[in-house]
DNA sequence: CGCGGCGTTGATTTGGTTCAAAACTTGTGG
DNA sequence: CCACAAGTTTTGAACCAAATCAACGCCGCG
């Protein structure tokens, strides 16, 4: 039976203690010890479900708290010149969200839900109080942000030519990585939350480039490609088609 | 006399106190109050003067200590399949080094100095223990952590059509404001650090295709472009260029 | 003086965009 | 259960921006 994105992390909201959240084991809690996590839990609000469409935080709101993802998917989207939006980072499971507003104190883009969603939401002073008070909690959150600086940094992706297969590859393999033992990977198959044109955005290429370069690498019979999943036939030769595609 | 990028900032190092650092106004220790930033001191070990070509960390290294550079200019470079360099970030003075390695703990990149450097060695726990005790600290890395990936993430970096014009400019004009009352700027003029490979390789296109974008901002009398400087001779009109060449 | 790195310019190629239309999916209502 | 509408993905053709290849001028330097 094939995957699909529908009905992945179904979640009561609500759950009373973070060990019984679906992604307790990506959360910043599962790294700390678990007195330490409790300490946690009462200064966050669980939101949700937040449904499809639902905006989280609108561009230049006020940057007051940060989300953890329980469960759901959620894409941040700027406009840019001509009405043209692009979409900027997609979240899931587990990651923090609030990283790139902490500085100017507000959001730098609108983040919307692409999947029913279930947050935490931890009061940005509370939250950099507890690191304030536990050497974890902040170990913890400098590991998230240098975690993010150096994947937007080091990654492919301001690269030009040929850069299209590189980069769908590497995001592909990263986030097939990234979402081992959710609902999202079964064996090699990536159940993709988002759709084509969404990825196309996210990867700065043209729908009909996506589609073209997909493609290809089924015809080569690397991947498997679905409308709503695909899969990573041979993730030994993707990774060297990577190699060589990046110059 | 037009500007050079030799012999700016001889620093002597070795200075006694932060308010006589090159970098002051740049530098955390700006951000916090004169006794928080005196703790700061006694931890940091000064180092420089380094000259052009030697080398500040090693990709794969261990990730040991911050830097903080007090005068002038540095390079992070990765080597990509077949040995091709890409020149991923470049450091000015107040510019903080370490973010992209404290989730690894170790040197993603070779960091290498571009011009005569001297900087603050700052032990990594030491400094990490300084935030746990001093919110400010902890307000400004955090603050450091997230403009790096606000400015990463919401660029135009990631395009890809039409992008070199926009790409170069957004950084030419964000290079001219950041380096404001450094050596560096001079009116409307920017001393370039670096060599037009280097940046060209940091923008993510050949040297030729920088050669010709300044070619054509030229001719159209929005800039002066210098062998080791560029004078932005009208900064609204490159705005409104930065706008219309962005899709 | 001649060498090597850097920057420019020209000719050619190519990967990706764009525009347009067809194929397929999904949801809705009769 | 089928028909129709709206949205998404795919395919084709023309175009274009940037890469590549190659040659040349320009210093700075041994």
């Amino acid at each position: 039976m094939p995957l699909t994105t529908g009905n992945i992390h179904l979640v009561k909201p609500h759950k009373t203690s973070c060990q019984q959240c679906d992604a307790y084991h990506q959360c910043i809690c599962a790294g700390v010890d678990p007195q330490v996590a409790a300490t946690i839990k009462p200064m966050s609000v669980q939101r949700g479900p937040l449904l499809a469409g639902d905006f989280l935080v609108r561009q230049n709101d006020r940057f007051e708290a940060f989300y953890l993802i329980q469960s759901g998917v959620l894409r941040s989207e700027t406009a840019s010149y001509k009405g043209r939006r692009r979409v900027k980072w997609f979240y899931f499971p587990g990651d923090l969200i609030g990283m790139e507003a902490i500085s100017s104190k507000q959001w730098p883009a609108d983040i919307s839900v692409i999947h029913k969603t279930c947050i935490c939401e931890i009061p940005a002073d509370k939250f950099t109080r507890a690191a304030q008070h536990y050497p974890q909690i902040q170990q913890q959150l400098f590991s998230r942000f240098g975690e993010r600086i150096l994947n937007q940094e080091y990654s492919l992706s301001t690269d030009f030519s040929e850069a299209a297969t590189a980069r769908l590859l590497e995001y592909l393999l990263q986030l097939h990585k990234r979402l081992q033992g959710t609902g999202f990977v079964s064996g090699s198959q990536l159940a993709l939350p988002m759709t084509k044109s969404e990825l196309a955005s996210y990867l700065g290429m043209s729908a009909e480039t996506l589609s073209r370069v997909l493609n290809k690498l089924e015809v080569k019979g690397l991947i498997d490609n679905q409308l709503q999943s695909i899969d990573l036939l041979d993730r030994t030769r993707l990774a060297e088609t990577l190699e060589h595609a990046q110059r």
